[in-house]
DNA sequence: CCATCGTTGGCAACCGATTGACAAACGGGG
DNA sequence: CCCCGTTTGTCAATCGGTTGCCAACGATGG
């Protein structure tokens, strides 16, 4: 009741959308305009006295300081960009929340754009979001090489889950997960698995074709790679024949959207699986756990990723970055429904 | 060869991400800051030739504008961003595709922020990302009605699926689609219908208990609610036993995760859907289609809710609307699996 | 040949902060 | 009582654009 001032002052002081500026504060506490800049990020420039005053008007103005305005002499924004080609995909907004906490511990706030479109839409975006943050964190597969590095250029680039230049690339390491499946498979019968690739080029669908590899012929079981494929349940669907055709009794999918299609055709054309064939995907996506047949799966904590990501940036934009237990960025099998003892 | 002079002055001129500004392109043109600034926002407002030379000079700097630097004193980012609670949720993500899309029509960039935990983080990045931008879409149930309000003070806001004072609110017509369902439970057979509800005070719920209703009670089917609930699988599985003693044959979740929770608990109670009870959700989401018994659920077009989003904001901008065939912001029934007809 | 007019480009102020350099004020020691 | 070293606050330049106002210019018409 007492200072009804409050209302019409915020009313009156602002040209657009009455924001307060340091100008206001400084005039209503009697102080010059840097003195507040001080007062409000300078811990212990300025007295207690003022320093107490000048908030006391800040808040008596309902002040929000213009990040803009702060930006242009610093040139930095406090903000960092995830451009991801496909929200949806699971493993991407995993990191990409894993992401936003680590960057709201340091202060700065994750902005995401997603491009669905082609690689020249991806890369419009990018340039776009660029200048308004202080680093990327790309996870994207359509964008080229060659833009990327320019990008770079400019500013501080993180990729998820695949390697450009020398780039940081930040990767979950697929091989214990891989290891236990094929453990997994072998304790189960089998004798012949079939690899479902991924994308064409893709950087992660090729590790992981790798280190299965090695892991079966370790285990003296054979593997052969069929594909590529896009990571689709439509292209999974598609592809069951020529996998039936294979003779594999377990098919490892390069990814869990494979692998539901591959599921799902296996069942319209009357293959039981786990009975008659043994699938497994990655990434462990939403639904995974409660489709029918439940699937067999290797995850990764992408929220971990999300987190380092983040530090990589707050390293290369000079931030300190917090200690913290170092968490593996490994992989572990989930067994579920979808892979079982042979039958034959 | 001639020019060597790029490479260094590209080195030199910037001090952290070398990157030309107008008054580079000013000097290598010959000309003055402002007729750059000129000559390439405000067509015709130079001379032809003057143009051309200063375009091939700020193409062969490599110039990006700096948006932070036209927004000061312009007050446009040209950016508008979505806070949403949640982007896993389809509803959501869905949502913001479409208004993605649609600000690209209109040269904006769309910006994303989500922030998954308490109310007060929520409307801490909605403060956040304020400034930086030019309107904002809210999809989110957590930010209390007062805080949205005065964050509309600052900047141009539009809801989806949610009221709030006198604000701008996208909101699919969900009359339709239940319509739709309702005739084909009637069809089916059943004549008691339960509506498992949403969150406590959540709009969107409301206006589907209303729907329903009212679409029962035209049709002499009697119908009632159980909740509230929140919209999980978790609380799905724990409503199932409420749901079976209702004595009800056909269950209407407010939304797709809680049915899916319902039907999961069922099977492990040995309760068959839908030979024993018939389920239905709402927003078809991901999955919904390929877990079993799969879902018949009521769907709508949510990327013309981002679409009309944007285009709201786009209005209070003051941005021209781009005309286009109205779309019907409607919802359809899509019947599979999960509801069929009585057996008893 | 001069007055007038429309076009084109330059000058300088401004958006809202930050920050280096400096001056005023202050307290303490000799 | 004066000198000196610290705080504490002020001045002014700066970040990279935008824009109102004005001047120079060439063309045109009387």
């Amino acid at each position: 009741m007492s200072d009804v001032s409050e209302a019409p002052k915020s009313a009156k002081s602002g040209r657009k959308s009455g924001a307060a500026t340091i100008y206001d504060i400084a005039r209503l506490a009697g102080v010059n305009p840097s003195t507040v800049s001080r007062a409000l990020n300078k811990p212990g420039r300025v007295s207690a006295a003022t320093e107490a005053r000048i908030r006391k008007a800040a808040a008596e103005l309902n002040f929000h300081e213009n990040p803009l305005a702060r930006a242009l002499p610093t040139g930095r924004t406090n903000t960092i960009a995830a451009v991801v080609a496909d929200m949806t995909n699971p493993v991407v907004f995993n990191t990409v929340r894993g992401a936003e906490n680590a960057a709201a511990r340091y202060g700065f706030t994750l902005i995401v754009a997603e491009s669905q479109e082609s690689g020249s839409i991806e890369a419009a975006t990018a340039d776009r979001v660029a200048p308004f943050v202080d680093g990327i964190i790309l996870a994207t597969t359509r964008l080229p090489d060659e833009h990327i590095l320019r990008l770079a250029e400019r500013k501080p680039v993180v990729m998820i889950n695949r390697a450009a230049g020398n780039l940081v690339n930040i990767a979950p390491d697929v091989a214990p997960g891989i290891d236990q499946l094929v453990e997994h498979l072998a304790s189960l019968g089998h004798r012949s698995i079939a690899y479902l690739g991924g994308p064409d080029r893709s950087w992660i669908s090729a590790r992981r074709w790798e280190a299965l590899f090695k892991a079966a012929r370790l285990r003296g079981i054979s593997v052969f790679e069929i594909g590529p494929n896009s990571p689709t349940i439509a292209a999974g669907k598609l592809s069951f024949e020529r996998a039936q055709a294979s003779g594999a009794s377990a098919i490892v999918a390069y990814n869990d959207l494979l692998a539901l299609g591959l599921i799902r055709a296996a069942r319209e054309q009357g293959v039981s699986v786990p009975d008659d064939i043994s699938v497994a995907g990655f990434d462990d996506i939403f639904g995974a756990d409660f489709v029918s047949p439940s699937l067999t799966t290797v995850r990764a904590d992408l929220l971990e990723a999300g987190t380092r990501a983040v530090e990589s940036l707050m390293g290369d934009i000079g931030v300190d970055v917090i200690a913290r237990p170092e968490a593996s960025l490994s992989t572990t099998l989930m067994v579920r429904e979808s892979t079982a003892h042979m039958r034959r």
